[in-house]
DNA sequence: GTCTATATAGGGATAGAC
DNA sequence: GTCTATCCCTATATAGAC
């Protein structure tokens, strides 16, 4: 098994139970590999394959979301169609965001700055397009703030509510909010 | 020492680890009892410990905020009032949400019935009052969603930037977005 | 009611054979 | 590269003295 292929596997869990809920025995079971053979990969333990993980999605997130929005069309269509590589990355909100996931209890200590970086990358990334789009500077910052806190709260809305409505109705109206 | 009072010192513990990164031993230290002691007002050890926290929460929630959502003067006057209310709850943003909190790893096992109850009567007394205020049923459970969605993403976004900006700003700008 | 001491299980991590 | 076996530590929880 390639590195690659066990840090695939190893995504699902550590969505699903966390940093600290995702114990070795269980991550062992999610990839297929016993827990020495994780070591193989990851000599650095439980914090080295969520580093791994962390990274892995982060690139994801990048090639997708964050490339789209640096693309040359025009700040509408760039936004709809990034609106759409939102939808597919967090699989219409059933998966949790791993910033979120990243930035509590233990994880948090161990990420906080990497977690900090990827986020102000994304405001950063948004709000260029809106200025793009004609829209001030200072004004075009804040609503890329709220976009993403519209988002992020979905994401824990649908968690508790067991409901993915609340994720795909920001979806759907986040071009009009972005870009009045 | 009084159950309440054990309560009361229990809550930053778990508010800062989480449920799962909160250990005996650190609740020991946090409420000056010794383990076993713990184990007299909590029977059911830490899990019962979490929800004893998380009733004393929701109560204080429930006194405050919702309290203020049910009062008898004007809708616009009662939003104001209950921004405020949300403002200290939520120490301006500082407070994660324990709503969120336990919505995750092990603790989403233990409590996700009674947190998905919660959310719903937050969201149904917003809604009321938005109803009050003239607006359609329907228009009013929306909104009621994005304005909770934006508070939980605010503080999503709060602990990671550690900056309470865009809480502050969520908070603000938020009777204008339920009422029009 | 609070403590010290301890039981038991599971956590992360490593050694060393294959 | 993957495994079995094991180490040590911390976790939750309990017993029983005071």
């Amino acid at each position: 098994m390639s590195k690659e292929e066990a840090i695939v596997k190893l995504i699902p869990a550590f969505r699903k139970y966390g940093y600290e809920g995702a114990s070795l025995t269980l991550l062992s079971k999610a990839s297929g590999l016993g827990k020495a053979s994780l070591y193989h990969y990851f000599p650095g333990g439980k914090s080295e394959m969520a580093a791994a993980v962390f990274e892995y999605i982060s690139d994801d997130f990048s090639k997708s979301v964050l490339k789209t929005l640096q693309g040359e069309e025009t700040p509408a269509v760039k936004i709809q169609a990034a609106c759409d590589r939102l939808r597919e990355f967090y699989d219409s909100g059933r998966n949790p965001c791993f910033l979120a996931i990243m930035s509590f209890g233990e994880a948090e200590k161990l990420f906080h700055k990497e977690v900090k970086a990827r986020l102000l990358l994304l405001i950063e990334s948004l709000a260029k397009v809106l200025v793009d789009g004609g829209i001030e500077e200072e004004v075009a910052r804040l609503r890329s703030l709220d976009a993403i806190a519209m988002i992020q709260g979905a994401l824990v809305l649908v968690r508790i509510l067991d409901d993915i409505e609340p994720f795909e109705r920001v979806i759907e109206g986040l071009v009009g909010k972005l870009l009045d």
